[in-house]
DNA sequence: CTCTTTCATGTCACATTGACGAGAATCGGC
DNA sequence: GCCGATTCTCGTCAATGTGACATGAAAGAG
């Protein structure tokens, strides 16, 4: 067919939102390219994989996460000449966003990953800073225009909770007054639960779950 | 590095509007898998090519255009694992949006490629109609909140142009005078020709050309 | 019991939108 | 040369959504 073949990795770009900082799994690299350095989480198509199921592997071996009811979708593909010295391959970025795990995690896969700011993450192996840079800018835009914010959150979450994850996310604080009007007034982004309340320091509040809505319409302008 | 490797293909979906029809430039394949279905332009990425050059030299084969001024970006992948019968082909799809060209082409590359209207379009090879579907989308969404519709136009073009590409492409009508002032009042997106007019059959309108602006806020709702 | 904190609801000014009216400038036909 | 059709351009008005801010409701801390 052709001469020139490519191996293809999948990398995961993982966000999260841990004390109200948006966050994302890296791993130290234990082999030879980069080695020491911080990279995505990923690894190479299998044979029979399609890109998704490579993807959802990859994340379940990282964070033994299942995708039901996560969010997992492709961002772009990487195949710069010069990317990765053993050769040509092409990297296809993906995006997973998970609520915050209850632990990092420990005898799984990659023992060495775990969670960083990503505010503060510095220069990655390969080209991931530019994939990152890609899944954040992603991320930012979509709870934009879509109810995603909802899967950072445990499956019953409060307003403010929901509030923080777009404030950590877009690095912006938000009107709590507005913010709750714009979510409670949009149809099918949040299911009031039984009449549950929780807790933390002022009156309880409202405990929701997510809705059927995917789009936002009008959207949630960030300015 | 690893058994399982990849030929890398980069197909475009190539969009204008000619006389008010959203179109895309499509190729009746001479060879072997899907002979004679119509299918993307595109092939295999060569020895030291990034992904963007390989779309822009495609694209320079089939159209002749060069990239100055108009809009390449990256779609996403596709690779499942029997998209190919010839074996495993990754497939990175673009989205080029040009405008109306003066003539089809004649002696190109490819000189079986022809502007086949969206909405006729039936069936293509391999996995492309999900690619085409995906670009359409793409550019639809852009047009939101975005100032690409001015890249379908030539250099200099009317406020009744542009909302043409609009109603092309999203498949609806808008209000001439609501658009005219949405567009007019967004600053840098366009700039008015010096006092020029063009004519078609009733008053003459002002000619306008791109300005530097490159996204629409507030968006440009089509509900 | 009062203060503080956070949730929840409401008000008001302002900007944007959608629906529509009407004048300005051209063309084709009589 | 006049008339009507056509299209560009500007303007009006009500409805809606947003930002800024006040205020009440429900808990815990001292």
């Amino acid at each position: 067919m052709r001469g020139n073949l490519f191996a293809v990795a999948v990398d995961l770009v993982i966000l999260t939102v841990r004390e109200g900082v948006l966050s994302t799994l890296l791993v130290r690299r234990g082999v030879a390219p980069f080695l020491g350095e911080l990279a995505l989480p990923g690894g190479f198509v299998l044979p029979h994989e399609d890109l998704l199921d490579s993807a959802a592997r990859e994340l379940v071996e990282e964070t033994g996460l299942t995708i039901t009811g996560h969010h997992l979708e492709q961002l772009a593909s990487y195949a710069a000449p010069d990317r990765d010295p053993r050769g040509r391959v092409l990297s296809v970025g993906h995006l997973a966003l998970v609520p915050d795990l209850p632990e990092p995690q420990a005898g799984s896969d990659a023992a060495a990953s775990a969670w960083y700011p990503v505010a503060e993450v510095g220069h990655l192996a390969f080209d991931h800073d530019r994939i990152l840079a890609a899944g954040v800018e992603r991320a930012r835009a979509k709870l934009e225009y879509t109810t995603l914010a909802a899967t950072f959150c445990p499956p019953e979450f409060t307003v403010s909770q929901l509030r923080g994850i777009y404030e950590a996310v877009w690095g912006t604080e938000l009107d709590p007054r507005n913010f709750q009007r714009k979510v409670t007034n949009t149809p099918g982004f949040l299911v009031p639960t039984a009449r549950k309340v929780s807790t933390g320091r002022g009156r309880p509040a409202q405990l929701f779950r997510r809705g059927e809505a995917t789009s936002l319409h009008p959207p949630m302008l960030r300015d």
